[in-house]
Parts: C-alpha cells; sequence; structure tokens
DNA sequence: TTCAACCACTT
DNA sequence: ACCCTTGGTTGAA
C-alpha cells in the first residue's frame, strides 16, 4: 500500500469508476483510479411499470435494485428503489430513459453529472486536499480529507500554467482564417505560424511534453483555437499531447445559448482535457469577475470540476452547492421540480405577488442626503427567516410565526436547505471583505486582489440566488419561498424608514434595500456638521440592524443627488434613475445613459464629462449657475455633429442580439445591422453584439436607415439629426429639473436646425470630414469558407 | 396620429 | 436554462 498525500485537480468518470489526477506539494502529478458506481432513486407509479420492467430488461447485467428508505426534500419519509449502476457510463443513458418512458414516476438523482455525484457522495471537491491510500494498481482504496470546503484560508497546489492565444487581434477571431498562434509561458512568448501547421503543431507538442503545464488558459480556446487544432491534428495524423490522460481525446462539448440576467449569452462548447485543465477566459463570465480565483472558490463549494465550473452559470453553482448539502444531510434531491405552486385566495395573491417595495422619490436634487444600504438583504432574510422552499407551510409547525402581510407559516422545527447553503457564504464573503480591508490598509495589492476576486465570486451567488428561489426550472426552487422573502424584505425597508424618521431624519427615498435620508435644514454642508452627521448616522445604522437583524451601513454622504423624473410623469420620479456626487467628489450614476451599454461613446464621453464638472460643485446653486456653460458646450457639440466632425467610432452603438437575425418580428436598427452582416457572409447569431452605426434613421428603406460598423465607407455618413436627439436626451436626463425637459428641448432643436440647417434636407446625408477610420480589433472580419 | 407589440436594458 | 419594470421604436390601424 502507498500513501500519497496530495490535492485533486481533476476527475472524471471511466468504466468502472472514477480517474482521479492529483498533484502534490512538490507539483507531481499522479493518475489514480478509485471503483465507484453511481446511485439512482425511483418510486414506480403503476402505468410506468411495463417501461421499468423494459429498463430492467434492457440493462438486466448493470442494474443493482434493492427497496429502501430515504427522506426527501420535505422530510418526507420515501418508499424507493434504490438503483446501482455498474458504470458512471451509462449513467447519462439510464437516466434520459427513465425521464422520458417513465413520466408517472417520481425520480431522484437524476441528470446529475457523473463526476459531482462522485464528489457529492465522497464529500470532496476538486482542489481539495487529502490522504489517498492506493494499491500497487494506482487504485484508491481510501480517501481521507484533510482540508474543508468551508475553509477560508486553504492551501494551493503549484500549478504551472500556459496560455495559448490568437497573435494580434483582439475581437472573437470565430469568423476569421487562421492566425498565428501565440504561446506564453514562464515569461517567454513563442510564436507560432499558421503557414506552417506541421511546425506548429511539433513545436506546440513539445513545449506541452517539456514544460507540462497543469492548467492551458487561452482565449477562444472553445470556439476556435482547440476545434482548429483538432482538425489540423486529424489532417495531419499527429498526436498532439494536450492531454495528459494518454488515452483521451480532448472532449468538445456542445455550444448553446441561454437567458441570463434578462439577455440571451451565448457559451461556446467547451473544449475540455484530461488530466489537464483548460480554461477558456473568454468564454468563462466567471472567469471575467473573478479570475482564477473565484473559479476554485466556487468549484472548491460546489464540487464543480475547475473545468466545467469556469465555464458555469452562476445558477449552476448556486444548484450544486443546493446538492452538496443534499447529499450530507442524506436527503434525496428530486429529478424535475414536482412541487407545484400552494393554492393561494385571490387576496393572498395580490398581495405577495409584489416585488421589493419602491418608493417614489421627490425629483430634482437634493443636498445633504446620506445612502444606508442593508448588505446582503435578500440572502440574510433568507438564512435569519429559515425561508426555503421546504419550511414554507411545512406539516409539522402548524403554529409557526407567519411572514408578514403573506402569512405562509414557516417551519422552526428544520433548518432548510437554502440557509444551509447560503449560511457559509455569508460568513465566508464576511470574512474575505475584512481581510480584503486589512490588505488595503496595509497597502499589499497581492493580497487584496486575492480577497477582493473572492468576495466577488461569492457575491454573484449572493445576487442570484433570490431570483433562483422562484425560477421554475430549480430543483429547490419554489415560488411560495420567493414571496416571502420579498415580503419579509419590504416589511424590514419600512421598518427602517420608521426607525430612521423617529431619530429625526427626513426620509427621501428607498429602494429595496436602500435608504435615502436628508439632515436637517440649516447645515448647508455636511461637512460643516460632519462629525455630528457620521456619529448619528452610526447610531441610527446600529439600532437598524440591531431591531431588523438585517445588517446596515452607511454608503456614504452627498453634497447633492438628483432623482431624475420619469419620462411618463414628470411629476414622479423613475425609481432607479438617479446620479449624485459624495462628499469627497465621486460620483454615483445609476441607470441613466452613461450607464447603458448601448450609449454611442459620444454621448457617454459628454454625459460622463458633463458629470465630472459637476462633482466638482458643492451645491445645487453652484450647479445652476454654471448651466449657461454645460449648455454652451452641449451646442458647440451639436455643431460638431450637424458639420459632420464627429469620428464614426465614436457613434458605434453595439447591442446584443437577443435571437437570431431571421427571427426578428420587428426591423429594429439591432435586427437590420444583424441582418446586413448576415448578407455578408458574417456569422451572427443570438448572444452576439452586433455595432452600428445610424446612417439615416428615417428612410423608407430599411436597409438605409443603419449600417453595421466595420462596413461604413465613403459612401455612407452619419445621421446627424438622430444622434443630435440621443445627445439631447442625455443632456435632458441631467437637466430636466431646470427646465430643460423634453418638451422644451424638442421644440428648441426644431427651431435650431431651421435657424442654423435650413439647408439640410430631411435625408441628407452629411460628408464625412475624415473618412471612416477601420479600427483593428474592432473591424469583424470576413468569415472563412 | 395612436397604440400595441416588440426589444433592449437596468436595478 | 431567473424575477419584473421602464423607455424607446416599429409599423399597422
Amino acid at each position: 500500500m502507498q500513501k500519497i498525500t496530495a490535492w485533486i485537480l481533476d476527475v472524471y468518470p471511466d468504466e468502472t469508476g472514477m480517474v482521479i489526477w492529483l498533484i502534490d506539494k512538490t507539483g507531481r502529478h499522479f493518475r489514480t483510479h478509485h471503483h465507484w458506481q453511481p446511485t439512482l432513486h425511483l418510486q414506480v407509479a403503476p402505468p410506468d411499470e411495463r417501461a421499468f420492467a423494459a429498463l430492467i430488461r434492457q440493462y438486466s447485467n448493470h442494474l443493482n435494485i434493492k427497496n429502501d428508505r430515504k427522506y426527501d426534500v420535505f422530510h418526507k419519509w420515501q418508499k424507493i428503489l434504490t438503483i446501482k449502476l455498474s458504470s458512471p457510463l451509462i449513467l447519462d443513458r439510464i437516466s434520459r430513459q427513465i425521464q422520458k418512458n417513465m413520466i408517472h414516476s417520481l425520480y431522484w438523482q437524476g441528470n446529475l453529472d457523473p463526476a459531482q455525484m462522485y464528489l457529492y457522495e465522497n464529500g470532496l471537491f476538486c482542489l481539495a486536499y487529502c490522504e489517498f491510500h492506493l494499491d500497487n494498481n494506482n487504485e484508491i482504496t481510501k480517501i481521507i480529507l484533510k482540508d474543508d470546503r468551508e475553509a477560508t484560508e486553504f492551501a494551493m497546489p503549484p500549478l504551472k500554467t500556459i496560455n495559448i492565444k490568437t497573435a494580434g487581434r483582439k475581437t472573437n477571431p470565430k469568423h476569421a482564417l487562421l492566425n498565428d498562434l501565440e504561446i506564453e509561458y514562464e515569461g517567454q512568448t513563442i510564436v507560432l505560424e499558421k503557414d506552417e501547421p506541421r511546425q506548429m503543431l511539433e513545436t506546440l507538442d513539445t513545449i506541452l511534453k517539456n514544460y507540462d503545464p497543469d492548467i492551458i488558459f487561452s482565449r477562444y480556446g472553445d470556439s476556435y483555437i482547440f476545434p482548429r487544432l483538432d482538425k489540423f491534428c486529424q489532417q495531419a495524423r499527429f498526436p498532439l499531447s494536450l492531454n495528459r490522460d494518454t488515452g483521451k481525446n480532448t472532449s468538445f462539448g456542445r455550444e448553446h445559448t441561454y437567458f441570463t440576467y434578462g439577455k440571451i449569452v451565448h457559451r461556446a462548447g467547451i473544449a475540455s482535457l484530461f488530466g489537464r485543465l483548460h480554461i477558456d477566459q473568454r468564454n468563462s463570465f466567471l472567469y471575467r469577475e473573478s479570475n482564477l480565483e473565484g473559479i476554485i472558490e466556487l468549484a472548491r463549494l460546489s464540487s464543480i470540476p475547475v473545468q466545467k465550473m469556469a465555464r458555469s452559470s452562476i445558477g449552476t453553482a448556486m444548484s450544486s452547492m443546493e446538492y452538496v448539502v443534499a447529499y450530507k444531510n442524506d436527503i434525496i434531491i428530486p429529478t424535475a421540480k414536482q412541487e407545484p405552486e400552494d393554492f393561494k385566495s385571490g387576496e393572498a395573491h395580490l398581495l405577495s405577488d409584489k416585488g421589493g417595495l419602491v418608493f417614489m422619490p421627490n425629483v430634482g436634487f437634493h443636498e445633504n442626503v446620506s445612502e444606508i444600504d442593508f448588505a446582503s438583504m435578500y440572502p440574510t432574510i433568507m438564512v435569519k427567516f429559515n425561508i426555503s422552499p421546504e419550511t414554507i407551510n411545512c406539516d409539522c409547525c402548524p403554529d409557526a410565526p407567519t411572514v408578514p402581510e403573506i402569512g405562509y407559516r414557516i417551519c422552526q422545527k428544520q433548518k432548510g436547505i437554502i440557509p444551509e447553503t447560503l449560511a457559509p457564504i455569508l460568513k465566508k464573503r464576511a470574512y474575505y471583505k475584512e481581510l480584503q480591508k486589512k490588505a488595503e490598509a496595509n497597502n499589499d495589492i497581492a493580497t487584496y486582489n486575492k480577497y477582493y476576486l473572492r468576495q466577488n465570486a461569492l457575491k454573484w451567488i449572493l445576487v442570484t440566488c433570490f431570483g433562483y428561489l422562484g425560477y421554475k426550472n430549480a430543483r429547490f426552487g419554489k415560488i411560495d419561498a420567493h414571496e416571502s422573502v420579498t415580503a419579509y424584505g419590504r416589511e424590514i425597508l419600512l421598518q427602517a424608514k420608521d426607525i430612521a424618521e423617529s431619530e429625526g431624519h427626513e426620509f427621501l427615498h428607498a429602494i429595496v434595500d436602500s435608504l435615502w435620508l436628508k439632515h436637517e435644514s440649516g447645515h448647508h454642508h455636511v461637512r460643516h456638521n460632519g462629525e455630528f452627521c457620521e456619529i448619528r448616522l452610526q447610531n441610527l445604522c446600529d439600532r437598524i440592524s440591531n431591531e431588523t437583524k438585517i445588517p446596515i451601513s452607511l454608503e456614504g454622504n452627498y453634497k447633492w443627488i438628483c432623482f431624475v423624473p420619469s419620462k411618463m410623469d414628470s411629476k414622479i420620479g423613475a425609481a432607479n434613475r438617479y446620479y449624485g456626487c459624495f462628499e469627497n467628489d465621486t460620483l454615483k450614476i445609476r441607470g441613466i445613459e452613461a450607464r447603458r451599454h448601448d450609449t454611442p461613446p459620444l454621448i457617454n464621453d459628454f454625459q460622463l464629462d458633463l458629470l465630472a464638472q459637476m462633482s466638482k460643485h458643492k451645491n445645487v446653486k453652484a450647479i445652476q449657475k454654471n448651466l449657461p456653460k454645460y449648455w454652451q458646450q452641449f451646442e458647440d457639440l451639436l455643431h460638431n455633429l450637424f458639420d459632420g466632425e464627429i469620428d464614426v467610432e465614436d457613434l458605434v452603438i453595439s447591442k446584443n442580439l437577443s435571437r437570431d437575425p431571421d427571427s426578428f418580428a420587428v426591423e429594429t436598427h439591432t435586427a437590420i445591422a444583424a441582418k446586413e452582416m448576415l448578407g455578408r457572409g458574417m456569422k451572427v447569431g443570438a448572444g452576439d453584439q452586433v455595432q452600428y452605426i445610424i446612417t439615416d434613421a428615417e428612410s423608407e428603406d430599411r436597409t438605409s436607415r443603419v449600417r453595421c460598423f466595420g462596413h461604413m465607407d465613403a459612401d455612407w455618413a452619419y445621421d446627424a439629426k438622430k444622434y443630435g436627439e440621443l445627445l439631447i436626451r442625455s443632456f435632458t436626463s441631467l437637466f430636466s429639473c431646470f427646465g430643460y425637459d423634453d418638451e422644451y428641448m424638442l421644440k428648441w432643436y426644431k427651431d435650431w436646425i431651421n435657424k442654423n440647417y435650413e439647408n439640410l434636407h430631411r435625408h441628407k446625408r452629411l460628408e464625412l470630414s475624415h473618412g471612416p477610420k477601420q479600427m483593428e480589433g474592432r473591424l469583424l472580419p470576413q468569415r472563412q469558407n
């Protein structure tokens, strides 16, 4: 027998169990194997008995079935069949077959990834430090975990990394011809030339064999580099050593598009390696947000293997963390959500259907305002009030306290699966934030970054876990739990408002988890009375935190803040559109043009420039005094626009395609630009970004309304009038409360055009002062073949 | 000119 | 493989 103490690098199934790659303190790696059989649970309904018999017949040698009992999520003792499969490789097939042919039956643990299932069952995770007992065939006989996924300090193995990317272009090269490849490792860069494919493969192979990296980072490795390399290898019959496991070939997953945070995201198919990790930095939300630190943090918490974690959505990580808890508590996981929404009376529905509480702010400018924010309000509510699908209206606590307004009971006896999942995450994040602060104070940038990245990854779990509660496909989701959270949220916000008012603060505005309070008039500057204010606010926050049990803290004191009026009704504010300036002259901007990614650079820069100037003013009077100056800047820019002096790249509008170009019902600018690109042989689809210039917004001929950026040639010019309107809109967003509202501005605009550009025909195209710039990198190249 | 459907985006 | 709202545009009535 042999003992190795090492980290788990990667896990994947084979015929008889799991292949487990280890890496030790010195960076040595080992391929080991652990015999393992996956388990499913089933409760066969009478109509499905024939289908079940057929399944047993078909897989007679592969299924080991016994009668069993298990608790389900609702703590019901279920009489079930436990089915052991002979090999993890048939798990997917059998799981699908049960789901398809046995629709009346109850079925648990279906559609789980075998590697994750193995890790859940053994309480393990990738990058866990363990002691492994091996026999002479490298077969694992015992694993002793010497690590804890909830630990905030954990050791990491020494990982050798290498970077592969295409030379030159920064854009997605999926349409492009093959480019040179750049390989970076140990501080050196090697360029592999595209003209010598054989040479390219041989050099890369040598590097892989000699340097033997643990992680390959790439840009567009999933969609481009790895598929091309694979094709080359096949053509040249060259066995490239991408995989450490010599028996395996690179696996290419299916590409897919999905909806998240209100937009379609395109995810290229995963190119995953065996025994070595490939992370495509451009196909990983998590990498972009929180680097390898965040990927590893979540891989440890969720038991999702690192390569898959890198490409997973936050929702997937959240689900997997719930499964970890379920396995730990020996609770079986339903294959699909089965619990229908509880019956509700009309009235209850009306009350509970509301989301977060939002007030209507008094529009316009306010001075001497402080903002206080609840930290992670919704997840904290879930943990503090034990809100989980199975804790709502449980059978065991008929006299339990109820949720405000909607009256659901919440279980007092059993801790819910969601609170149990979230509690350690909240705790861990708070701890990381503390360490981050400490490192900042010590000017220790490396440590600061490490903890910033980790807490940021956890933040994403916390901001999405609430939405996931009500998501109809989530296995542990239930809309009632969702509603309970917002009900508590509303009550807590109102409670905070009452406390603030009782302490003599003037309530100004509140959105879900933030409150804006005004200080009594008489102190023109918070600074003037600063210290007194700080203490009063600190006391207020302490009192609210104590009474509501949700921590709240001071976000900052505003010199001035402006709540932008709604376009629908200028009397009331659009709840989430505001901008303000803190005492230290930093700005907070929400909802207005400069915050939107589809605002062209010209407009964006103009608005931000105005705001930067305004941030120097200490009160509203000073802003008002400078209005003529701002107006002049606005009018000058408008003249520039009409005189054709603006570079086209400052007018580019970028939008995400919500669907494939041909399936748009309305010919929006986005749809027109996408179709133009399609016509030029470029591959654009849902989730891709299109960039275009408005050339003639009012044209009868739809195709002339916009041009996709990159194909603007000298025959085309931008539509100054239209961009003028966008410019005006960005101006009114800032100054409508001074009388520069839409109505006034649009009338002024009409007169201004008549006066200054009366010879400008409505559809006249302007000459460009400089030809369109073809910017390297922003230009989408023609697709090959 | 009006308005419903559609689309993109933010919190 | 998430909730809903606001604001703007399109194109037919």
